[in-house]
DNA sequence: TTGTAAGCGTTATCAG
DNA sequence: CTGATAACGCTTACAA
C-alpha cells in the first residue's frame, strides 16, 4: 500500500522525460524505441494514472452526479437502475445524493458543482421552489432535472404526464363499470401530488362523474401513511367501488387495508395505482399501475445529460414521457402471467 | 456558466497574495482587516473551492466507493441506504459501481483504485476468488469486503452468518411439527450459496431429519429463477411440508407458484425466506424471514472503512453480524401488525 | 502577519 | 522526436 508511481517514477525507470511519458501512455506519435521502453516501465511499475491530476488539468472528472430524496425510493432506484449503465459506458462514475426531499439539501448539491467534482448533475426534487430554480440556472455545470419546472426555465428537463397517467386509470376503472372512485393522494405541495390531484378532478369531469370530496384523501406517498389514508377514506366512503391511489405504495398500504377489512380486490373495490414499481407485479393481486416511465425518464435524463456534456451550448431541451396503463389484477381479477 | 472564480480571482480584487486568501479560508491565523477584505471578496464573486485542486495537493478526495453486483437487489440497496448517511454525516460522497457479479469488473474497480478518484473502497462479490484476494492485497486504498473472506485474508470483512440463520429457520419450522422441509438456493459456487447450503445439512442432522436429496433444489437468487425451482421441487417431493428458501426472493416465488398450485400457506406448506428485505413484511401472507442484517452490515462496513481511513495502519478486523429470525404469517398463519 | 515559491501529477506548448 | 517548462487551483514551508 505504497505511494504508487507517478509519470516521474516512470521517467526516470525509462530514462525519459515526463514528456515523452505522458506522450506514450497518450498515444500520440512517438519513436518505436522510446515507447517500448515508457510502456514496459508502467508495466513493472503497475502504473496507474492519477485521475485528479488529470481532472485538475482537463477540467474534466469523468463523473456525473444524480441526486434524489430516497434511494430506497423504488421510482428512484427504477431511475438509477437505467442511469448507472448508461453513464458507465459514456465513462463516467456516478456519484450519489440523498437529500431526503430537504430544499436545502438539494440547493447545496448545486451550490456544490461549484466545486468541480462532477461534470453534470441529474436531480429530482420533490418540491420546486424559486430557490430551486435560481440555483439550477447558476449551476456551475451542465444540470437536468427530471419532474417538471415552469416552461422557460433554462434547464434540460424530462417529465412524466401524470395528467394523462390518471386518465388512463381511470377510464379504465369507468370502463370495468365502477362509478365510486376514491382517490388517495400524497401532499399537495409536491410536484406529482399537484398535478395528480388536477388530473383526477378533470378525469372525472371528462368522464361525466361528480366530484365528491368524500372520496378524496391526502396521506403521504409511503405505505403505511397510504394505508392511514385508506382506513380514513373506507371510513368516510364505505360505498366506493374503487381506489385510484397517486402512487403504488400508497396502493399496497390499500390492499392490506382493504384485506383486513374483509373487503375483497377486485370484486368489491378495485386497486389502482401509479408508478408501475416491481412490487406491484409481485403482490396478490397484483396491482394494475399506471407506469410513468421511471425507466425511461432515468435514461432520458442521463442521455440528455451526457448530449450536454458534449455540446455545451446547445438549447434547453424538454423531454416527457407518456404514461402506459398496465392492467393487473387488482382492477380485473384475471391472473397475468 | 462562466468559469468560476479562484483564489487568484480572490486575491487581486482583495489586494492580497493567494497564501493569504487560502490562510483565511482556511481559518488560520490572519490579521483581522485581511479576513474581512478576502472574505468579502470570496462572498461577491460566490467562490467555490475547487475540490479536484484540493485533493491533488491534499491527496483525499473525501469520496468512497460501494460496489456491488446490482443496486436493484434489496440486499445491496439496504446496504447503500446504511452507507450514505454514515458517509455523508462524516463529509464523504458516495461513488457507486454495479459490476454485475462479473468478476473482470470488479478486479477492474479495485484496480482503478489506483487512480485515487476515491479514498476507500466497500465491496461486496458474489463469489471470491484468488485473483479477488490478490487485487484486494494489492489495492491501493483501504477496502473493506461483506462477504466472508478465507481467515487470514489482510482486509476488513464484514460477515454475515447464514449457518446460524437457516439453523434458526429450520429450528423454528421444526418446532412447528414440519418434517419434510425443501430447500430451495442459488448457485453453490457463491458465497451465500455454498455457506447456506452446508447449514441446510448441518441444521437438519442437529434435528434428526434425514437429508433427502429429493428435497433440494438449486436455481438462483431471483424471483422467477426461484418460482422455477419451487415449481421443479414441488413435482419431485408433493409431499413437503414447509419450504426453505436461501433468500427472499426465492421465497416470493414459492408464494406465488403456491398459491397458483392451490396450497395454502402456511397450512399445506410453510415458508421461509432469508434476508428479510422489505417486501417480505408486504406480501401476503407476509413472509417469516432470518434477518442476516443488511443494515447493520452496510453500517458496519462504512464505520470500518471510516475508522481505517482516520487510521491507516492498524490490523485488519473481521465483524460477524449475527442472525435474527422474524416469524410471519408465511409460517405461522398469524397477522403481525 | 504576509508574500514568495515550491509542489501535488498531468497535459500541452515550445524550443531544440 | 524529445526535453524543459509552464500551467491547472490549492496548501504550506520558508522568508521577510
Amino acid at each position: 500500500m505504497s505511494d504508487g508511481p507517478t509519470i516521474t517514477t516512470i521517467a526516470e525507470r525509462a530514462g525519459v522525460s515526463i514528456a515523452s511519458v505522458s506522450r506514450v501512455l497518450n498515444g500520440l506519435p512517438t519513436r518505436e524505441n522510446t515507447v517500448r521502453r515508457v510502456l514496459s516501465a508502467a508495466e513493472e511499475l503497475g502504473y496507474v494514472p492519477n485521475s485528479v491530476a488529470r481532472s485538475l488539468k482537463s477540467r474534466r472528472t469523468n463523473q456525473v452526479a444524480f441526486a434524489m430524496a430516497d434511494i430506497g425510493n423504488p421510482v428512484y432506484l427504477a431511475m438509477v437502475r437505467e442511469i448507472q449503465p448508461v453513464l458507465k459506458a459514456a465513462g463516467y462514475r456516478l456519484v450519489l445524493h440523498s437529500t431526503d426531499a430537504d430544499v436545502a439539501d438539494e440547493i447545496d448539491v448545486l451550490r456544490g458543482l461549484g466545486e468541480r467534482y462532477v461534470d453534470g448533475l441529474i436531480m429530482i426534487p420533490l418540491r420546486v421552489s424559486e430557490a430551486h430554480l435560481k440555483a439550477v440556472e447558476a449551476a456551475r455545470a451542465p444540470v437536468v432535472i427530471i419532474g417538471s419546472v415552469p416552461d422557460g426555465t433554462r434547464v434540460d428537463n424530462i417529465r412524466a404526464d401524470s395528467r394523462t397517467g390518471v386518465r388512463l386509470a381511470l377510464d379504465h376503472l369507468h370502463s370495468l363499470g365502477r362509478r365510486r372512485i376514491g382517490f388517495v393522494n400524497g401532499p399537495l405541495d409536491t410536484v406529482p401530488g399537484s398535478a395528480r390531484s388536477i388530473a383526477y378532478a378533470e378525469a372525472l369531469t371528462a368522464l361525466g362523474l361528480p366530484y365528491d370530496e368524500n372520496l378524496v384523501e391526502i396521506g403521504d406517498f409511503y405505505r403505511a401513511e397510504g394505508a392511514a389514508a385508506v382506513s380514513r377514506l373506507l371510513a368516510r366512503a364505505p360505498d366506493l367501488d374503487a381506489i385510484m391511489c397517486a402512487n403504488d405504495l400508497i396502493a399496497l398500504g390499500a390492499l392490506e387495508v382493504l384485506r383486513r377489512n374483509g373487503r375483497r380486490v377486485p370484486e368489491d373495490v378495485a386497486v389502482a395505482g401509479m408508478d408501475d414499481i416491481d412490487m406491484a407485479a409481485a403482490v396478490w393481486p397484483a396491482l394494475t399501475s399506471v407506469s410513468l416511465g421511471s425507466a425511461e425518464r432515468g435514461r432520458a435524463a442521463a442521455e440528455l445529460l451526457l448530449d450536454r456534456l458534449g455540446n455545451g451550448e446547445r438549447e434547453p431541451r424538454v423531454v416527457t414521457v407518456p404514461p402506459r396503463l398496465v392492467v393487473r389484477a387488482s382492477t380485473t381479477g384475471e391472473e397475468t402471467p
